[in-house]
DNA sequence: CTCCATTGCAACTCCTAGTTGCGTTAGGGG
DNA sequence: CCCCTAACGCAACTAGGAGTTGCAATGGAG
């Protein structure tokens, strides 16, 4: 309490401006350039900065990038409730595709997947993303299970995996450039899969043999 | 066929084995150090063998990384042809976790989504090596279908990337570590959604609408 | 055993990470 | 509106890895 009335220790003014710009321009270069390639010098350019001025705040390269990507981590899926399944999963599957498929969400998806990953914060970021993701899709396995659309033993981190799985394949691994279907082919499986029984918790004993 | 009693021009001798030494070296350090971290005296020290002999034969660091990649781009997964749909997915599906699971496969495979992916030849290899699987399972689709197991409609790629989706999201990007089961929970996927015809070619007006 | 292709080695240049000291500027409080 | 200071710009560093070159040493094939 000692500097209470002044309060000059606190960050102020333009710093601010210039910070923002930092950690756009980080965003920018990861999306275009990539992490490995990603220069601070490049960094400070494009956010019209000088390069000690990026030192000042940040002690390394690595920390710049976990800093600008930490940034995104907050803000996810929420949970639809439209009183269905089908359109339940394909507002998730929406989301997940628009939240991969603007530049910077994109940029930031690519950048935990590429050799940023390895950086034990955005590690532990993106398990936390996951997590999050499968605790915010529980309430729509829930309330299917509740209108008897789902049996009740289905898991609901299966059944989030097996919709991001296609999402996150065709639009980050495979890349083929027909993807405007993206989100509808990954709530076909989802749908298909999660009513045969084949996402239920355990074991794989369900009933899946049977009717061709 | 100027030198063929002699055949001094070509790279014999010791040459092979300091280069399949660095070729492995540089695999290695793609996988515990990563394609953004890898450096070419590291490699070098890995394969016991000096700087400049790794920039004899390779020009850049990236095309070092494009080769020693390269090696393992040809070895794939076979057709499979049990007698069944269900294991036959369950050969290609095994096929796949293997070839992601074993030291030197999970390298290329991480490397290729990393920042080495956006290496052009690295990028055109990928594309090449998942047109070859597709190619490599319709075999597969046509005799279920011929067998009465899968609608005719069926799209040989639409079910390989529904076969592959999941793995590669549990063991590359999801990465939790009860991982035991990847293999048969793609295949339990794939087989529901094929089954009830959400794979078939073009549009998604298929019967899946319906049954609960 | 000999020869020569290939390797080891040292000494370079260039680029980027990261640091430091000092002069300059901007923007908020008075 | 002016001034004060926190934040910035700038130049000049060190350290390390990419990539190159000339020369000496060596090891494998004939």
């Amino acid at each position: 309490m000692e500097s209470a009335s002044s309060t000059p220790a606190r960050p102020v003014g333009r710093g601010r401006k210039a910070q923002a710009a930092v950690r756009a321009a980080t965003l920018a270069e990861l999306l275009d350039r990539g992490y490995a390639e990603l220069t601070v010098e490049g960094v400070a350019q494009r956010a019209g900065v000088h390069k000690t001025t990026v030192y000042r705040r940040w002690k390394t390269r690595e920390s710049l990038v976990v800093d600008a990507l930490a940034e995104h981590f907050t803000t996810d899926i929420p949970t639809p409730d439209t009183g269905a399944l089908e359109s339940d999963l394909r507002a998730l599957a929406q989301a997940l595709v628009q939240s991969m498929t603007d530049p910077v969400g994109k940029a930031v998806q690519t950048a935990m997947l590429s050799d940023a990953g390895r950086l034990p914060e955005v590690a532990e970021a993106r398990r936390r993303v996951f997590a999050d993701r499968i605790r915010r899709a529980e309430p729509v396995v829930v309330r299917a299970v509740e209108r008897g659309e789902l049996p009740a033993e289905t898991d609901p981190a299966e059944l989030f995996g097996t919709l991001a799985a296609p999402v996150y394949f065709h639009l980050l691994i495979s890349a083929d450039p027909a993807v405007e279907d993206t989100a509808e082919r990954a709530v076909r499986i989802t749908l298909a899969a999660a009513r045969a029984g084949a996402l239920t918790r355990s074991r794989h004993s369900a009933a899946d043999d049977g009717e061709a």
